[in-house]
DNA sequence: GTCTATAATTCGATAGAC
DNA sequence: GTCTATCGAATTATAGAC
């Protein structure tokens, strides 16, 4: 993602490289416990630089917060709209798309979910995610299937679980299945495959 | 270090208020942002009383994380080995015991596994869980049902991420299923009958 | 044991030189 | 634009009275 810099246009270089720094540095310690000093370390910078470019700590972090949350659904919406696709496709997709995301940015989850439940405001201004989700032909799919005997609701959790919540307990489960990172991400590309299969049982099971 | 010189009745002792609200406060907000005077605060004492009892704010939240490990293995050992249920009974009744702990302590999973990244040292002292969970007749049961031709971690995944991710994905679900906290705990109950079924059907699917 | 007051430190933000 | 130096606010921890 973060690319050697070859070529530096002068006005955004800097503001760049201090957003990048951000990302990392916020993503792996929460708004919280990250201090301006180090996201200026990490960007090879001066902690005043940091201030001239964004104006606070604060707006720094909603920036970074406002990326991560589109990074995340990135992608996402031309999945759930495919008319070309079956319900089990779909899901194959987002597993996929996911798993490789989540490959590379691990703790973006968890970062995610920590900070929205530090601070709650700051999600009501990004739900658009909502809307999207459930006026999806996705939805309409999961609803179609599940025929109101299960709520549709049971299966984005299991979705969700299946797929994103390995990444966020990874330092546990890494430590119990004694993985390297490599194995680890080896067991998720298995489950790529697995999952839209284990989800077929799961939804002819009700 | 070596205190506890006075043993006090734990009843209503200061003592046990301060470590109440200091598990309460660190486990809404985290360590990092979390206040010694909101927890003085919230216990309805002063802010030096904290540090006589406690010397620091790392030893109280370290005594608070280890408290919290122990909560979430607490009474699992038992299910995990217990000679006469079988797989799936036992499947159900960690399931069960998850959602019952987890109704009433929602943010305990998101905690842990958010303060272990920010700080995994902390981890490294409490992994008797890893002993606790491989060596289990459950463990057993498990790598015998996936007869090797899956890593029996993906079921380890399968069971956290249908049990636990809900209650850590909870801020984002509850608004996406437009759900009350009541409604939230109802369909996690309809969850404790569901989830062996799916798990079952998941494990016939390799 | 419990309090008030304060010391000591950390951290976000700014002033001002270049 | 970028730096050094520093201010001011917030916060942990302690001293000392009762």
């Amino acid at each position: 993602m973060a690319k050697m810099e070859k070529l530096e246009t002068a006005d955004s270089s800097t503001e760049e490289k201090i957003k990048e720094a951000a990302a990392k540095v916020f993503t792996q310690k929460g708004f919280a416990a990250t201090r301006t000093r180090d996201i200026a370390e990490e960007a090879g910078i001066n902690l005043a630089l940091l201030n001239y470019y964004f104006r606070s700590k604060e707006k720094l972090f909603d920036l970074v917060m406002m990326e991560s949350l589109q990074k995340f659904m990135l992608g996402v919406r031309d999945i759930l709209n495919d008319v070309n696709s079956s319900l089990t496709e779909k899901i194959s997709q987002l597993a996929s798309h996911y798993i490789d995301l989540l490959k590379v940015n691990t703790d973006l989850p968890l970062f995610i979910l920590s900070e929205i439940r530090a601070n709650p405001a700051r999600l009501e201004a990004n739900m658009g995610a909502k809307e999207i989700l459930l006026q999806s032909n996705f939805y309409k799919q999961l609803e179609a299937t599940t025929k109101k005997k299960v709520d549709p609701i049971h299966f984005l959790m299991n979705i969700f679980g299946l797929t994103v919540f390995p990444f966020v307990a990874s330092p546990l489960l890494r430590i119990i299945g004694e993985k390297s990172k490599t194995e680890f991400d080896a067991l998720m590309d298995e489950r790529k495959k697995m999952i839209p299969i284990w989800m077929d049982a799961m939804l002819k099971s009700i």
